[in-house]
DNA sequence: GAGAGATATCTCGATGTCAAGACAGTACAC
DNA sequence: GTGTACTGTCTTGACATCGAGATATCTCTC
């Protein structure tokens, strides 16, 4: 190792070269802090939501609901495609948020097959609680970063997802 | 919005600040890239690692076990320490990795509390084929990417990561 | 060397997720 | 208009995970 490990991913970075020298494990640097950085941050929320007496499955949908805008009313559908769960998932978290009264379900009017899934004022309330105190944490884990890197960091990003995004 | 809308993660954020122009967003643009990313990469794993008959939760362990080098063998609590989940889970882990033949259980001769989980021949095969094909793949996602911006990006996560890595 | 607290692993029940498929309704070509 | 393919939602069963707690063993202090 021509340098000294500095966290986790160093360290199993210099692990794997002492064991497979043969192979080129660079990409490890990058994909392996995502994944990790992932589930911590997945730990950060859950705290966060706790105190507002919501589950992460919670907040994501009723999100999805409140960023759309009055009247906060979405397909399940176009919430499955927002979060990116299977639809049989969204069927039992809306059958969950409708009986925690955070969520209403009606039928839509345009298309006997479809329904529509709308905030109620309890779910819009916790919900900009919720996402307000997010932001002050997710603030917090960026603390260590200026703005400009953060920026950087955002761009460099955008460019590995931009294939996922696009095609589907 | 001063500039075009060009990822998923961008098109939420513009309407975050149609919805709630009070709240700065800013750090959705990192945090929740971060959390998409690693979303996808867990598909993608799941894909790589069906051609070798592995899930992703049977990779980690023996991957884990794989980089301790000679004779491959750690304990569950070093395992659990590794991959990031509970004991229970990892009880359960190594139990179904035994019954597929990759792993291996002794007691710890040193501590009657302890055991020590080892890889099989088996499962030393299995998971340096499913590493290599994963690294390949890996690099694919990071074809987008110059080596420096790799750099660059692996140097600004491992800031985020160091607050989670040190205390814990 | 006895007791208190820490540590290592496992057990158990609850839960959220997925994949596959069922079903109703819609759209479009002919 | 009729048939075929597609879309939107829900149902079901299997499964991996977590959290809390049980048990056994070790360690350290007095």
């Amino acid at each position: 190792m021509t340098e000294d490990a500095r966290d986790e991913v160093d360290r199993l970075v210099a692990a794997w070269r002492a064991e497979r020298p043969d192979l080129d494990v660079e990409p490890l640097q990058v994909l392996s802090r995502v994944s990790r950085l992932a589930k911590h941050l997945d730990r950060a929320r859950r705290a966060a939501f706790a105190e507002h007496d919501l589950e992460p499955w919670e907040f994501d949908v009723l999100t999805a609901l409140r960023r759309a805008g009055k009247p906060y009313e979405l397909s399940p559908g176009a919430l499955l495609r927002a979060t990116l769960v299977t639809s049989g998932t969204m069927t039992n978290r809306i059958d969950r948020l409708a009986q925690a009264g955070l969520v209403r379900r009606r039928p839509d009017p345009e298309d006997r097959r479809g329904v529509l899934v709308s905030l109620t004022d309890t779910g819009l309330e916790r919900v900009d609680a919720a996402f307000a105190d997010l932001l002050r944490r997710e603030r917090e884990l960026l603390s260590g970063l200026g703005l400009g890197d953060q920026r950087a960091l955002a761009s460099l990003l955008r460019t590995l997802l931009a294939p996922f995004d696009s095609p589907l």
